[in-house]
DNA sequence: CTCAGCTGTTGAACGTGTTCAAAAACCGTG
DNA sequence: CACGGTTTTTGAACACGTTCAACAGCTGAG
């Protein structure tokens, strides 16, 4: 970590803008509020981060590797595949949780491709690997069919965000939906991919996985 | 059609707005610009339109209103599951793809549940049944599990919203990949409907059902 | 030490979406 | 026509994200 004055006031930036995004809300929270907190001027802000979104690509990177320690510790020692897929699920959520009520705000500077923060883009590239490496983890020791392996942690971070997506919209206390679906899916996922092992399966198995060759960028 | 002289102010602006929109993008259209446009006030914009999501509310309700009509069209006659459900999506695809040049934009503002545009939501409930309704079709006449009968509309018009969403970040000529991932998607998840009905696969859609039913608020 | 160049800092200014109180146009009723 | 009430129109005003030219502070070579 640098340590000079800049990177401090950086930090002090960052930090204070994520406490009000989790306090107030991002919507609500105003660049020239984040200044008067952090005791710097309008434009210093800007000096470090060129927009309000880059400030969430920094929420993203520091969810993530939360989610990476959190999913390695929950997953330490267990082996039913549904079971790891359930902690490195939970463990993105639990990253997220802080900033549940704002992030609904979040997903609209998020998404548009045209952002420089959306998760499929290419700024976030490095995180996302990071992402999919937490997947990649999970999957370690399942027996998966030998076609899907190097493709799988990809499908599962992008059913990831789909869960994402649900507990952005989820309403229910302490998002309890999230969870039960969570809870469901995981299993649901592990014995589909039991099923795509049997032979009745194979053939759409393999086009499907034809079909995202074909269409990847 | 209301006739009226503010029924015919509120239409032309709502089409000077979808023009620029059009031409110049969503971002790059200003309100002023479509008052300025539509030779009105600013002020008598915003009494027409609480805002400028508000109208990508009517472009929505437009797109599904032709993608049905073309849908329609398209599927009349035809029979097998995959090219009815293929119909249903290029519908869909073909209505979008004026826009395509800012779809970008328009997500950002779609997608917030804070938004009252999101697809999700309360305020385009009603034309999100017109979409599903459009799956519905798509499946008279099918074979289809009798369980999953009365949720699949549901469930293809949310695979169809990834769809949407594969569509926006698709950077391809004439969003061929877009096409690719319909022509291909389409026979999968028809023969995924046939496999869902051999009984190793019952049980599975059971719980997938069950877990559904849990989670749905 | 000097001072040139780089790193950080500042707040004014711009264009934006949105709000609002006031004015204008319209309408039905006497 | 007159006039009270409603609908429609207006543009000024506000807060915001962002840009930028000017300024201050620091650092290292001479």
């Amino acid at each position: 970590m640098e340590n000079s004055k800049s990177a401090q006031t950086r930090e002090l930036v960052l930090q204070t803008a994520l406490g009000m995004f989790r306090s107030r809300g991002f919507a609500k929270t105003t660049m020239r509020g984040i200044a008067a907190e952090a005791g710097v001027s309008l434009g210093s802000a800007y000096y470090y981060f060129a927009s309000k979104d880059e400030l969430i690509l920094e929420l993203y990177r520091e969810s993530v590797a939360e989610q990476r320690v959190r999913a390695s510790e929950a997953m330490a020692g267990v082996v039913p595949l549904a079971d790891r897929l359930r902690a490195a699920m939970d463990a993105g959520i639990d990253a997220l949780t802080p900033y549940h009520a704002f992030g609904s705000g979040f997903l609209g500077s998020a998404l548009p491709p045209s952002s420089a923060v959306n998760p499929f883009g290419e700024a976030s590239a490095e995180i996302r690997l990071e992402a999919e490496a937490i997947f990649a983890e999970a999957i370690e020791g399942a027996k998966v069919p030998a076609n899907l392996r190097s493709d799988l942690p990809q499908l599962l971070w992008l059913g990831y965000m789909g869960v994402v997506l649900f507990w952005v919209y989820d309403r229910s206390q302490g998002q309890w939906r999230t969870r039960t679906l969570i809870n469901g899916a995981a299993p649901l996922i592990a014995r589909t991919l039991s099923l795509a092992r049997l032979p009745v399966a194979r053939g759409l198995v393999e086009d499907a996985l034809t079909l995202m060759a074909k269409v990847r960028p």
